[in-house]
DNA sequence: CAGAAAAGATTACACATGTAATCTTAAAAA
DNA sequence: TTTTTAAGATTACATGTGTAATCTTTTCTG
């Protein structure tokens, strides 16, 4: 049984340490602490766990350097985000991510910006789709 | 400590039921059991558990009529799915809903018809925020 | 009326998760 | 070299979750 094929199911504590980690690796796990510090008071011990349960959900490896361990993601932020996206998606919206957009327009959660880029989003779609 | 405010935290396969009890209620454990098992084959000893606790999380509560309840959800779909996406965009994408959207379209995900509503979304903002 | 059936309440139980504390071991410091 | 530290490994432990089975009680049924 190899670990070729990530057997994830991240959990949110797990995701927060994974999401810094990729900002920047490899990483020792004191680095890690370190930024996650910057955020949320997690105790080293805590942290030290989630990265031992990404390692061994095969989402994360790392590297031996002395007696450190250098910690690097072995599934890209994108890949993870988009299919999170799409199961929460599919989950609570039925797939269409409209009404998603809906609820946040609605909601007044939506910036200018948001709404440049989206449609940015659409008039390309409209190039590769016409 | 009433039960004013749903303390809820709704987990996945509660979420299942709630969601057929929002498709049409007040409801009969039996009915929604049934609906269920439209598309999954779901214990009628499971379902009652979910439906307990999602009242006593008090997102659900029901009428008793003869032996059996009828049951009702507490809170409405469209609110409960609004926080819920936005608390999952917070996580993911930093509150940022674009990128989401633009991994649908990149994963081909986004169909004519979810275009044509994300623009109809941007038109009606635009039409708020001049 | 007695027994069966069915609704809900209570109990069960393994695995996941949040949140560490303790144990081991190796490296750094004195 | 002995001692102290600090990294990672192992253990802990309460609560949540998926997934029911059993218990109680109340209505039908015969």
């Amino acid at each position: 049984m190899s670990n070729d094929n990530p057997k994830a199911d991240i959990s949110n504590a797990e995701f927060e340490v994974l999401d810094v980690l990729w900002d920047d690796y490899p990483a020792t796990s004191s680095d890690i602490v370190e930024r996650l510090n910057q955020k949320k008071p997690w105790h080293d011990k805590t942290v030290k766990t989630l990265l031992s349960r990404l390692v061994k959900k095969g989402v994360v490896d790392f590297d031996k350097a002395q007696r450190q361990y250098l910690y690097r993601p072995l599934i890209a932020r994108e890949d993870y985000t988009k299919k999170e996206a799409s199961s929460f998606v599919s989950r609570i919206f039925k797939g269409k991510v409209a009404p998603l957009v809906a609820g946040f327009a609605n909601q007044n959660s939506l910036s200018q910006q948001d709404v440049d880029e989206l449609k940015a989003l659409i008039k390309q779609w409209e190039q590769n789709n016409d």
